[in-house]
DNA sequence: AGGCCCTTGAC
DNA sequence: TCAAGGGCC
């Protein structure tokens, strides 16, 4: 009898994993694992730690109780375990992620001679592997877009018959309780539940998603991207299963941002908190009582800009933004409210269900001017114009700002305009859109010098 | 080396 | 129309 783990970082899905299809060409049984570090337990967002939770424990049901769920370090647990089930026939799947490479290293050294076998990130699909000719990476999108086209994506993999589960005799801990969530609902958690999430969305809406994807009142987004976070689906399963269109072109087109940011993130770890044009790290922000006022204007929705304020609203009360609001929110923080993008990016993450490190950071930093895409510095989202165009009937603002329900149509964009003045309860704008558009400009010039 | 290109914008 | 400079081949 050979015992093979298949140890489960954030790729928690059983149907089409390689380590699975391995394991199952060289063992008669599979321990399935998953290690809780600190960083799962400690700061995460509540809503991301909420659906990994129920992630374990949907993996705990489909594997008939043999997950082993243990809390440490993998470089001090993983040897322990693997001793305890015969290490003369052990494989282990191994993560390509940003910080995986350092933490490979340590798990490869502790566990000496047995095998770690490396099979690519768990939740994208290039991270670390395409670069130019000259084998430096790639900074800019389109650019790598055609090669990560050119390359193309290799096959789901399909494990051969049932597995054979076992606990291998190695003690577990509880999966945490959930924390509290307040009003907020997650969508079911697990793989079976993101499979069937992409069936209704391809069935749907993927057809007309290049059209429909800018429209945060039409909520026809496919939502896959906490279930790809995790693992529960993995992109090479879409991506086989895309089919040709302006839609499915679309589609493809935001799953390779995502396999961009990783692979930006992967090659520059340090651009998870700092400005990868350098010299933006020079820009200057403002400070003090005032600038606290309006970071709690923003975080509370409550700017006097309805488009803003619908969308943080989402963000707190769906612990998910759509992402044409997450541009303008995040403009607005940095454009409007000269305050830091770095801050935004933390708020974001500690809220957001999908909130993802590559992602979230690169997505800031595009928007704030200071990243990969070095054109976009003197582009200021115009809340208004931006309600106007992607919510032209204002229900998405209706929908999440309360205060604003009885007024219709497009007016709900510039309630100021209205004849008998701002609504009960709704607040002035906090600041002037067109005057803190000239000065984040002249900002941005003294920067650049 | 030179020339084409660059995620989603605004006035 | 504007914007500007560097990535990329």
């Amino acid at each position: 009898m050979t015992t093979a783990v298949l140890w489960l970082r954030r790729d928690l899905r059983l149907g089409d994993h390689p380590a699975l299809a391995a394991a199952q060409d060289c063992a008669d049984e599979v321990v399935p694992l998953f290690v809780l570090d600190d960083v799962l337990l400690g700061p995460a967002g509540a809503p991301r730690r909420a659906f990994l939770f129920r992630c374990l424990r949907d993996l705990q049901e489909r594997t008939g109780g043999a997950l082993r769920v243990l809390h440490g370090r993998p470089q001090d647990v993983l040897p322990d375990l693997v001793r305890r089930v015969g290490a003369s026939n052990v494989h282990i799947s191994t993560d390509a992620g940003p910080y995986g490479r350092t933490r490979d290293a340590a798990v490869a050294a502790a566990l000496g001679e047995v095998p770690l076998l490396d099979l690519g990130s768990p939740y994208a699909v290039t991270p670390g592997s395409l670069t130019k000719a000259d084998a430096s990476p790639y900074r800019v999108f389109s650019p790598f877009f055609r090669a990560w086209q050119e390359r193309g994506v290799r096959g789901p993999a399909v494990a051969e018959g049932p597995v054979r589960w076992t606990d291998g005799g190695v003690p577990t801990v509880a999966v945490p309780d959930d924390p509290d969530l307040g009003p907020v609902e997650l969508p079911e958690a697990g793989e079976r539940a993101g499979l069937a999430r992409w069936r209704e969305f391809a069935d749907a809406d993927l057809a007309d998603y290049a059209e429909q994807r800018n429209r945060p009142d039409a909520d026809r987004t496919s939502q896959l991207s906490v279930y790809l976070k995790y693992g529960c689906v993995h992109p090479r399963t879409l991506l086989s299963d895309l089919g040709e269109g302006p839609g499915p072109a679309a589609y493809r087109r935001e799953l390779a941002f995502r396999d961009f940011y990783a692979d930006v993130l992967w090659h520059a770890p340090d651009t998870a908190r700092d400005e990868v044009q350098a010299p933006m790290s020079g820009l200057s922000y403002d400070t003090g009582p005032e600038a606290e006022r309006r970071w709690e204007a923003w975080v509370t929705g409550t700017t006097g800009y309805p488009i803003v304020d619908a969308g943080m609203r989402q963000l707190a009360g769906a612990a998910w933004m759509h992402n044409r609001m997450r541009m303008v929110t995040a403009s607005f923080l940095t454009k409007d409210l000269h305050l830091h993008w770095r801050r935004g990016a933390a708020h974001f993450l500690a809220l957001l269900r999908d909130g993802d490190l590559p992602s979230n950071q690169h997505g800031w930093q595009w928007v704030a001017g200071t990243g990969t895409d070095p054109s976009p510095y003197f582009r200021v989202f115009n809340p208004v114009r931006q309600g106007r165009e992607h919510d032209p009937d204002g229900a998405y603002v209706r929908r999440w700002v309360p205060e604003l329900r009885d007024v219709a149509g497009a007016a709900v964009h510039e309630p100021w305009l209205l004849p008998g003045g701002v609504p009960t309860g709704y607040p002035e704008r906090v600041v002037n859109h067109a005057d803190e558009r000239v000065v984040a400009l002249e900002r941005y010039a003294q920067v650049r010098g």
